[in-house]
DNA sequence: GAGTATACGAACATCGGTGTACGTATGTTC
DNA sequence: GAACATACGTACACCGATGTTCGTATACTC
């Protein structure tokens, strides 16, 4: 018989088991955060023991860092990869403001990092590192299509470009979470902020 | 001797130590968060021991809810009532974002009450009811703003003005964290998403 | 100034959660 | 199918943090 149970290969029942546990970690995170959350409860929430979470990743540590490695590029596909295939960069900053707005209302992985970033943020931690090198290229890149922008005369001057992006991710984020379950002004009211921050009209 | 460690009254005494544990626990808040709070720490940041803290403070949960109940009081103070003392509901709105990013600059408070909601939205904790009950009032009172400015003219019309605050708010909060340290531009920046947010045009 | 209340420190009991050691069951290789 | 490797569960040791108890010093009352 061919039942849900049944797992043949060994590495479809570990590819499984990660995800599964994966899953259950980003939804944990997104609740309770990284000191609060217990492996107990994220085991249980995916099928399994904290034994089953022990084999797959050596600490908790290790375990979160996936989680973040794994929403990461979830949303670099989802969201930054399509914006950045639009030709204009004003364009692709808005793109990117809508593309996250539809990314908050199916993925938990938005507030996973907003929550890991408020409590590791002046910290010297692992985990801490890893979101700062992320938010960091993130930022980069943003401020390279702003001072792009600019130049081209679809974005009118402003504060410094890298301030500008830092403002803009941290919209972003927050705005996206807060509305996540309010379609469609989720993206309206983005956009709208987007827009006011780079200093172009709102849309009409 | 009148030393600085002569307190006389009881009074005084008291009083001097919960406003050094308090402020001790706010920042502790704003670095830490709620579950990674060690009062030990916060009674040695205070110049006391976790014996003094337990004797002004029933216990960990009750300290926070002072510690939110300051600040709270402390930015209606220092923010909003200025605020709304401007006659005009879109110069009000205008005006809480740039007191609000005046604030960030010299107190933690923003960053304790950002922490705490981040670690506490979801669950059910009497700190996070606290932290609905103000930001649900606030919120009210934006709204009553926004649709006051939409009658007016003042203010174009858009999104519902629940969210429209919702989002406001969250923006305030965020951004003036993130630029906190970033003067003059904390001020700009904040200006400009607030007034895309509301749909008014960018500042010349 | 003797007695009482308040402020604080020190030591202890307790608990939730992490990580580890070990046992069992299910695949894999020859 | 025998020997081995991998997946997972169970039980235990350990640790940090909370909250409580009790002792001591400082302020108030009469």
């Amino acid at each position: 018989m061919s039942d849900s149970t049944e797992r043949r290969t060994q590495a479809d029942r570990r590819a499984k088991t990660r995800e599964s546990v994966l899953s259950a970690a980003a939804r944990g995170l997104s609740k309770f955060g990284y000191a609060s959350l217990a492996l107990e409860h994220v085991a249980r929430d995916a099928g399994y023991t904290r034994g089953a979470v022990y084999h797959q990743f050596a600490n908790k540590e290790v375990l979160v860092l996936s989680v973040v490695e794994w929403v990461s590029e979830t949303w670099d596909e989802a969201v930054r990869r399509p914006a950045l295939a639009e030709g204009d960069p004003l364009v692709s900053l808005i793109a990117m403001a809508r593309g996250h707005a539809h990314y908050c209302r199916r993925s938990p992985g938005a507030s996973v990092m907003l929550t890991l970033r408020v409590e590791f943020t002046g910290q010297d931690h692992p985990i801490g590192r890893a979101l700062e090198e992320i938010y960091g290229r993130l930022e980069t890149e943003c401020a390279g299509l702003i001072d792009a922008g600019r130049r081209t005369g679809t974005i009118p001057a402003g504060p410094p470009a890298r301030l500008t992006a830092a403002t803009y991710l941290t919209v972003l984020e927050s705005v996206g979470i807060e509305l996540q379950h309010e379609a469609p002004h989720d993206v309206e009211l983005l956009e709208r902020a987007v827009r006011g921050i780079l200093g172009v009209a709102p849309v009409p």
